[in-house]
DNA sequence: GACCAGGCGCACC
DNA sequence: GGTGCGCATGGT
């Protein structure tokens, strides 16, 4: 499969491989503009190059599968690539819809910057309950640690492992990766959920946010917070804005010039009036605290 | 050494 | 139904 196509602008696909570029697992060549990206396409494994080739105003995207698809799969490729990049999302219509707000110069700042998705949801799931209460940096490097010890590399690109591998570890071999003893458990049995089907993934994008954190928070080791990051960054909702975030309130406590962190009633109040994009909103407060 | 990081469950009241 | 604590580790 090698294919172009134009996406409507703005799209600053430079500015998510920044974003992306802080997930170590992630192979991205900035000079090209281009990242390789992990995909499962009828159970099998399948890399595809994605290289912006165009401008942000006007870009136009070209898709190339390392891996040899049917004919009849190029279909899907495309669709999950739109689902995670958000193609279909008018940024333009987001930009405007904010500059009337108090965030006006946040996205003024971060005008045309696309919301990108992990790109598998159990895999997002994972690395949510792998980064819960850590540092970024070691966030990333224990979720890094997972994928290589028992994911797989293909083409250079690592895939996350499968469920029923994970749901067949025992609790010391991720205690060796520096696991908490509780954070090895929530990994594993959540897994074993996963692998037993007793917990499906992918039948959630048909359910209301609000019903996907009530099966999820009844989980062990899912709270809100995960819950939340779930539906953004797994089901690629768009009106998500978690209060518990440190990032999030140290983005509103600079944004807004606080002396101290914003209160849970003080968030959800404000953020009223950010509906239905909070997951911008969220995203551009994290991308406010994490670049400069 | 204390305290905090893109939390959570559990033990107490 | 709230509040306090431990958890692994690295940075400040």
């Amino acid at each position: 499969m090698d294919r172009q196509i134009s996406v409507k602008g703005p799209y600053n696909f430079f500015q998510a491989l920044k974003r992306l570029k802080i997930d170590p697992l992630n192979d991205i060549d900035f000079e090209k503009q281009a990242i390789k990206i992990p995909l499962i396409i009828n159970e099998k494994p399948v890399v595809v190059r994605l290289q912006q080739i165009g401008t942000v105003e006007a870009p136009i995207f070209r898709i190339v599968t390392f891996t040899n698809i049917e004919k009849a799969e190029e279909a899907e490729v495309f669709c999950q690539l739109e689902r995670i990049f958000h193609w279909d999302v008018p940024l333009e219509d987001v930009y405007h819809y904010f500059k009337e707000t108090d965030l006006g110069a946040l996205f003024e700042r971060y005008r045309g910057t696309p919301f990108v998705c992990d790109f598998n949801l159990y895999g997002s799931l994972m690395k949510t309950i792998i980064h819960q209460q850590l540092n970024m940096a070691f966030a990333y490097e224990l979720s890094k640690r997972f994928v290589m010890n028992f994911g797989q590399e293909i083409d250079g690109v690592w895939f996350y492992p499968s469920p029923e591998t994970v749901s067949k570890l025992k609790v010391e071999e991720l205690r060796e990766l520096q696991f908490s003893q509780r954070k090895a458990e929530y990994v594993i049995d959540t897994s074993k959920l996963i692998a037993n089907n007793q917990l499906h993934l992918d039948s959630m994008r048909t359910l209301e946010d609000e019903e996907v954190i009530e099966k999820l928070v009844a989980i062990r080791g899912i709270g809100r917070w995960t819950a939340e990051c779930f539906l953004m960054f797994g089901l690629g909702r768009m009106d998500l804005f978690p209060i518990q975030d440190i990032g999030i309130q140290n983005g509103l406590k600079k944004y807004f010039q606080l002396n101290i962190k914003p209160t849970k009633e003080d968030m959800l109040q404000k953020s009223e009036a950010w509906k239905p994009y909070r997951t911008y909103t969220s995203l551009y407060l994290w991308e406010s605290i994490e670049t400069d």
